[in-house]
DNA sequence: TAGAGATATCGCAAATTATCAATATCCTTT
DNA sequence: AAAGGATATTGATAATTTGCGATATCTCTA
């Protein structure tokens, strides 16, 4: 398997560093880097669906303080750009950060930046 | 000597993303990181004034593709955000990167991102 | 199956960004 | 001092982003 793969574009890049071109973004994103220090424990259905670190939307419009439409919209653009991940258990979305995306993101800067 | 004392915070790495967040500009910072592949030898007022790898905003401005207005703006948005850094000698402008800054942002993206 | 809760999407106004042409400023050279 | 070249600044307009309330969608439960 080719390590080289995931390897983000220039594009790509652009795309992640428009989502990070807002305080509040970058601040939902550092949130969910230690969800347990930042947020109550998410429901049990988590850890048994295999969604750790996964936070609810209403959690965290709690804690940006921005209105419900705005902070599922900035969710989105966060998946948009591949920096988080989200799933759907029942009438809850989580959000958790992708670590592979996040990763690969700092190898592009170290290499193209 | 503190060696945090240069750790960018969380304000300037936001402009930093903003700085980031368009194709052009990072293509610049990326042109510059190699300016003998990238540009015809500058001046030799460069090397005579200890401006190693700066470019001028013309040759940069041709590059691009740009107005020579939206080029020097794109330039002051670089230059604000710490990523390049700039001399004037005569009736030049000429920019390079700032590698303290890119290095600097490289350790904030591993440790706050 | 009707209602309630969680999230997404839509439509909108305000703010910001993109980009240019025109003009101003700053150097250098007659 | 004037002219010319290089760059910066100043409008101006189109496009994008911000952030909200209203509404739609989905899921669970009575």
């Amino acid at each position: 398997m080719n390590r080289e793969s995931n390897m983000i574009n220039d594009e790509q890049a652009v795309e992640i560093f428009k989502a990070l071109s807002n305080q509040i973004r970058v601040n939902i994103l550092q949130m969910l880097k230690e969800p347990d220090n930042n947020f109550s424990p998410q429901a049990h259905v988590i850890k048994e669906k295999g969604f750790d670190g996964g936070v609810c939307v209403s959690d965290i419009r709690s804690k940006v303080g921005l209105s419900q439409s705005t902070t599922s919209q900035y969710l989105s653009i966060l998946l948009q750009s591949g920096l988080v991940e989200m799933k759907r258990i029942g009438q809850w979305t989580y959000y958790r950060r992708n670590e592979e995306t996040v990763k690969q993101f700092e190898k592009y800067i170290g290499l193209k930046i």
